[in-house]
DNA sequence: AGGCGCTTGTGAACTCGTGCACAAATCGCG
DNA sequence: CGCGATTTGTGCACGAGTTCACAAGCGCCT
């Protein structure tokens, strides 16, 4: 990640972070110019243009600079944005100075997938512990790493401060898996079970189902099936993510 | 799926589709909803308030009545919705009243985990064939399924009808990838490789990076470690999905 | 038959997000 | 040194989405 902390133009004077209270929308964009910016940094260009970027990311170029003028004033008018120190403003806000520690729960189909998926560990964080509640699987080595069993969850999450988790197990075990997993400390959790967990205020719970994005893109094949027997023309642009 | 397709009140007459226009954020609770209703049908309910079923779906009651008045008028005042009759009718706004076949290319890590993902079944969707690039791959067989080459999709994709695409590839093939399945006629893409596409107009793609499910909740750490040594309390409530 | 309690459907205010369009700022060149 | 080309940062208007609050409708009980 980032070596050094550059406190840039209207950086936070005294050590006090600035907390600029980010629309959520942005903040669900940073990532993806996080990604763009440092396939852009491969191909060895040092500054960019928000143009550039914005194109890169797949994004309107306006909403792009009211999105970086969000963390500050990082860019050169009439030049455009230096690479690396953009790089390292929108890792800092997204708190990826550090590399986080994630616990895997459930390793069945999905969840053997995800712990091997290199994707984390070259994005910021670093799977520390695997999860599964049937004894079977329990030591089991899945890239470099036993599966535990779910008891020791608690004990775990404390000695390698974990305060993220993610849950790969079926719909009907995640409600006792996030339970287990708030009252170990774990404050973020991704699900990829189909149903709504109910957690305490001040964790926050993001979900990812599969079959959901299917279906929203079935609605847009039904749509447009239907369309080619009307009149109109089939005018449509890609869904927004 | 359904077996009657109910002409409900202000049902479409005439056979033509009514094609609302649904709001995009209405298309994309849908499914959840959907999810919570199959859910409550299996507790043997067969009506559901808007309280009980926005709880269920983990939405707002309001939102939740206002989304389904868009379908039409299903509910009925004093008792509350018809369960089968929704499901029905969400089915049909979806388009799920036929079970749509899906080409799942690149069968790595996770696209192996998708190929073996009973969800895609169990919710409307047929996983037709699998391709890969690598000829080591190719004959392999997955959940009952021989993997393909990818030089085969054109053939295969008008064989079996197939309009929809997964890609499951790493970043840098994703493109070609893309560029092969709308040539083999797909016109609906679910991307999860960390990449943007660009599609021709007409063809609609959702992004899944897992990555960066993580880096938004990342985020939300920092900022609630940040605020732990600040003076204003904690108050954060589970961030939306 | 009539009234009462419950629940849907929706008008209206409000918040949030987007995109245009332009002023301000910077660089390079003559 | 000044001017023009270029690009950022942002004020403003617009549209989409959310939430409140309540009228309209339905069933049940007396």
């Amino acid at each position: 990640m980032s070596q050094h902390r550059p406190t840039g133009p209207n950086g936070r004077p005294g050590g006090v972070p600035a907390l600029p209270d980010l629309p959520e929308a942005t903040v669900a964009r940073l990532p993806e110019y996080l990604r763009a910016l440092h396939h852009i940094a491969e191909t060895g260009n040092d500054t960019i243009s928000s143009e550039g970027l914005a194109a890169a990311a797949g994004v309107n170029s306006a909403k792009l600079r009211k999105d970086l003028s969000h963390l500050g004033s990082y860019g050169t008018r009439g030049v455009g944005y230096d690479v690396a120190l953009l790089i390292d403003q929108i890792e800092f806000t997204l708190g990826l100075d550090q590399r986080r520690a994630v616990a895997l729960v459930g390793v069945g189909n999905l969840g053997h997938a995800l712990a091997g998926y290199a994707g984390f560990a070259s994005r910021g964080f670093r799977i520390a512990a695997l999860f599964d509640a049937d004894q079977a699987r329990v030591g089991e080595p899945i890239n470099g790493l036993d599966v535990r069993h779910i008891s020791e969850l608690a004990e775990v999450a404390a000695a390698e401060s974990i305060a993220i988790g993610v849950i790969a197990t079926p719909a009907a075990a995640a409600q006792d898996v996030a339970d287990a997993l708030v009252a170990a400390g774990v404050t973020s959790i991704l699900n990829f079970a189909p149903c709504v967990l109910s957690v305490p205020e001040g964790v926050d719970v993001r979900k990812v189902d599969l079959a959901i994005e299917l279906q929203i893109l079935s609605f847009h094949e039904h749509r447009k099936s239907a369309l080619t027997s009307l009149p109109g023309g089939l005018a449509e642009e890609a869904v927004g993510t």
